[in-house]
DNA sequence: GTAATTTATCGTATAACTACGATAAACGAT
DNA sequence: ATCGTTTATCGTAGTTATACGATAAATTAC
């Protein structure tokens, strides 16, 4: 992230920026759908879906997790990834809210 | 981003991606809070109320318009911003159907 | 034990992000 | 015209992101 102040902002504003970043980029909303639709995956059923590298995929993965949107099972050699529960439930927590609570309404008097 | 390989995922999966992107940093996720409150603001009132020097926010309220998410009209000296209507509707159209999308149900047996 | 499979990590190159001070540009007021 | 105000941009430093190939680590299969 860089250089970020981020003890400068409240705990929900940070947490919904981590998700929200952890979202902005084609790659991981694509990874989000696809373990929405089919629950469950293998890396290598990512990696098979997506025009990427397993080096890049696994990157991907690695930051998604980290957000806590999704987690991990190693399950012998491979390891099986879906929505993580609780990260999903803060996210349908804050995301939503947040984002209705933006009007733009009067914008053609926007001063 | 770095390099991204743009073409190679749909034009939502790209939009969202940029609008979370956007969103994606506490300092902007302050801003659109700021902007719906206040409905428009001047850079000053925004740069009074973050703790960031004037340069920095004039970044963030960069990022914020290239996005599309809010728009700035020139006011002589200054400079007010407010959300945008058409970013805020596709952000309203596009953002709550996906996360309300995902759902992590039976994760208890990941696999 | 060896080989094959799967995934994470390392190394690397390039690009983007974050932050700040300094400066330029544009307008209003005097 | 000059000065003060406001904002965008430039320049810079350090950090992070994106992507790939190569390699390591762990398990399964033989």
């Amino acid at each position: 992230m860089a250089i970020t102040k981020t003890d400068l902002f409240t705990t929900e504003q940070q947490k919904m920026a981590e998700m929200f970043k952890a979202m902005g980029h084609p790659a991981r909303v694509a990874i989000l759908e696809l373990l929405s639709r089919r629950h469950a995956c293998f890396c290598g059923d990512i990696t098979q879906e997506l025009p990427l590298a397993q080096s890049t995929i696994s990157q991907h993965l690695k930051a998604l997790k980290e957000a806590g949107l999704i987690q991990g099972e190693i399950e012998g050699v491979k390891t099986c990834y879906c929505l993580s529960e609780e990260g999903i439930a803060q996210l349908h927590e804050l995301a939503p809210s947040f984002i209705t609570q933006l009007n733009a309404i009067n914008n053609k008097s926007c001063c």
